[in-house]
DNA sequence: ATAATCTGAATGATGGTTCAATCAAATCAC
DNA sequence: GTGATTTGATTGAACCATCATTCAGATTAT
């Protein structure tokens, strides 16, 4: 390898590197660098999208210098799997503190997963965004692949097993469970589409009505025209 | 400009370029390359993605040489553009015929809408792939965004249609077409990206009997557990 | 003969990665 | 404590591989 030494100009002081916080551990410190770098590629590929997000808009972001990106991650790609992990644990502890603060009544767990779904810190354009860039590559990237497919599994199986506990409580016929809950995500996913393609025609407020709307049919003591939200969201 | 001149090996023949068929008119043969690039820019998203979807990849899955893709298209960009728009315009085309083959029933109407959504010509793993690939990266090219959007609203709106005359003519109280109709179309996309990341899971089979598992419970007596999807179909 | 089509090597721009130099924090020596 | 030394973190220019695009020349159709 050939010298490939800068000439540095000695006139101009080097920016101030961020200083970790006093105290900080230097473990504790990498963590954070890391969890920096995974928010600035979150709001990267918001910001420029999945196709032209170059190291350089992360390290910009960030507030750092491109070489940092080499140094806390092996690669690019690695950085990319890094972050839709960290999405994927994001939207995980959402749903379950959701679950855990809603009623236990299987109406109110599944009224819970709605509410989740479309709350203002997950169901907006960002998260929606990137949810939706991820998913584009996915078919290419079998770690994307295997992080999606097991989010989707878990959701869906809390969702069937809710509704399996509707349908046995509530006495309803002739409804499939697990039919119902692939629907019941499905359109959720495809309501994150339509805020993203039509954002004037589709908002939060519309989309849970949606899901409501379908819901009320299947269900009509549970969800019912004559039912409210908070009806079922109580305990 | 220097000179940029190539020593071609005259002892290799150039390969013979495909030739347009016996009396095509030029104008024909043209549209007939640019429907082949087209074509192969489809399989080739398919094939490597979308990101990593080469000049080259295209016209090695057309059969041609690198040059010719700026022959017909003045930039990648434009024949991505073009792919897109020949994806709506084939959809469009495939619901019209399948609507106007289907009975002039409303259930009828919304049954042949969920039909062509789940074609065997459309809703197969290369189509989904390929228009998952679109989707993504949406947000951030205003071409893709607004065809994807005008298709969309189209579609919407015929759903709402139908339902609306559904809900009139077997008298429904409590039930907002659009907000069905919305949710409804929400839920074939959102099947669509199941049968994408959780291709054993969903099928096309499975997927319709969800939709049509929510449409029962709203419509008893046009999609209620008693009736097939054949009765429906009738005129 | 002329025009349209087609080829593929050369070009030039772009952007991921590397790394010598520098800075900052932690540890050590006394 | 204070200065010296080691270790870790950070910078950004240079490197280099990768394409989209161009275009001189070859081929084919009219």
């Amino acid at each position: 390898m050939g010298m490939r030494l800068a000439a540095r100009d000695e006139s101009v002081p080097l920016a101030a590197a961020p200083t970790k916080a006093r105290g900080m551990s230097r473990e504790r410190a990498k963590e954070a660098r890391r969890r920096q770098l995974i928010e600035a590629t979150i709001d990267g590929i918001a910001r420029k999208g999945f196709a032209d997000l170059k190291i350089a808009d992360i390290a910009a972001e960030a507030g750092l210098s491109v070489g940092i990106v080499n140094f806390y991650f092996k690669s690019k790609d690695a950085l990319l799997i890094a972050t839709l992990k960290h999405l994927v644990e994001d939207y995980e502890q959402h749903v379950s503190q959701v679950l855990a603060r809603a009623g236990k009544s299987a109406a109110a767990q599944i009224d819970a997963m709605i509410e989740a779904d479309f709350a203002r810190t997950h169901a907006n354009r960002k998260h929606v965004t990137v949810w939706y860039a991820f998913w584009g590559e996915t078919r290419w990237r079998p770690e994307f692949s295997k992080l999606c497919a097991d989010l989707s599994t878990a959701f869906q199986q809390s969702m069937t097993e809710a509704m399996q506990r509707l349908i046995d409580e509530g006495g309803y016929r002739d409804i499939d469970a697990s039919l119902v809950a692939r629907g019941l995500n499905a359109m959720i996913d495809g309501l994150w589409l339509d805020m993203l393609i039509n954002p004037k025609q589709t908002d939060r407020e519309t989309a849970k009505a949606s899901v409501r709307a379908l819901l009320a049919g299947l269900f009509p003591k549970e969800f019912g025209p004559r039912r409210s939200a908070n009806d079922v969201s109580a305990a």
